[in-house]
DNA sequence: TGATGAATAAGTCTGACTTTTTCTTGGTGT
DNA sequence: ACACCAAGAAAAAGTCAGACTTATTCATCA
């Protein structure tokens, strides 16, 4: 579950952060700590630990004399797995959907070629594991246990890449698969093309075929970019 | 310069955050607010702010009765700018310029071909004239111009995608070029291959040719991951 | 073994005070 | 009458200290 609503400041975050990320304040906005406190029905130290924590997130700007100022979109933290959240579960959530899947067809396919080199015998064998589940669940509007094996086979070859930057972005693909299951419409069973090429790609990384896992993926990528487009055009 | 400094508790966090992204408190190290406030000479609130905003970036957790604990490298919010530059300014700086040029390569070229598809007309221009401030700056020693340009460079690039998570990697790569030449060994001109792809690359994308484009900026990205080969084999 | 209670450190609240920045006001000079 | 600058007032964040609350852990005892 999300790491928020641990404290009265958590939960302040959880209100405030979506409102701000869905633009309720419109950048420029101006927000006073004395008159959050009181709406949110709490103390004035836990107000202004909230907003360090937007600040930090380059969300807003506290200055004195001022107050606290909603920075433009542009300078947002949107790498910030917290405030992923907050914009999927927002109104622009299709386009944000978007902006994310064009981020994972350019790292999953570099990804997956670094793991061709660098997988434990380990990782290939969770690999394999992983699109076998993906297969045992893909008729019969098995969705959920689709999803997971999903998720688990994106996690293991960003973590078998060796990278930590990649690493990082396993919860980002696990919010997008998740996202695209279901919230989108998804009623169908997956593509069998798309559970072939995962087969392939466990296959292809165990051999530590690089340019064939990186093709792959490309590959795979194409198709979610594909999908995205057939439900907003 | 940076965003921290501003206010006691960013004080705090210029030497804490550095401390703790360095592996000075290993994983499982257990701080005590009151510990802290009282080393820093500062009250406890602005403590408990600096302990929020790391705890925002997942570098700690906080938990009633226990303390303050350090969590491991691994769920570290690395994405966040303020950690990449703490971090880029310890001790592990070199793995971390790997770290983040491997992500250049991967994302970088694809930004690319999707600038070539979205630039306008005023990005393009802009485009051409980093490109020839690069030419003119690159024989001479004239390193501080070149990477001026460079920097101008790859953001317009990013920023023409037209993808908000590729436009916000801007800063990244500045830093990571501007370590490059400041800090690593580069007392040479910068290579004139490089600089030939760059102005190709930028012919490339006002022309729309997003194959080209893409696969000019993996040559530069090549590039750029066998420098640090030499350096550091 | 499992329940009870004490110890502990974070969490919360309040109120007073300081500091910085901005706006206003008034005076000066042309 | 107008532009301009300096002094002061006002506003909001920033800081601090102290008292109190609460959840969690650990030790003790039935």
């Amino acid at each position: 579950m999300s790491t928020s609503g641990r404290g009265l400041h958590g939960r302040v975050l959880e209100t405030l952060g979506p409102a701000i990320t869905a633009g309720d304040y419109p950048p420029g906005s101006v927000l006073r700590t004395d008159e959050l406190a009181q709406r949110f029905d709490v103390s004035r130290s836990v107000m202004r630990e909230a907003v360090r924590v937007l600040e930090s997130m380059h969300l807003v700007e506290s200055r004195r004399r001022v107050g606290v100022t909603v920075r433009p979109k542009a300078e947002w933290n949107v790498y910030d797995p917290q405030v992923i959240r907050w914009r999927l579960a927002g109104s622009d959530r299709p386009h944000q959907l978007r902006s994310l899947t064009v981020l994972r067809s350019a790292i999953e396919p570099v990804a997956a070629g670094l793991a061709a080199k660098h997988a434990t015998p380990e990782q290939c064998a969770e690999l394999t594991a992983c699109a076998l589940g993906m297969v045992a669940n893909s008729k019969g509007h098995r969705l959920e246990g689709y999803l997971f094996h999903d998720i688990a086979f994106h996690r293991v070859i960003l973590n078998a890449s060796g990278n930590e930057m990649f690493a990082r972005l396993g919860d980002v693909v696990a919010e997008v698969l998740t996202g695209r299951t279901r919230h989108e419409v998804m009623f169908e069973d997956p593509a069998p093309a798309a559970v072939t090429l995962h087969v392939r790609l466990a296959e292809a990384i165990r051999e530590g075929d690089a340019t064939h896992a990186e093709e792959l993926t490309r590959e795979i990528a194409e198709g979610a970019l594909q999908e995205l487009d057939i439900l907003a055009p």
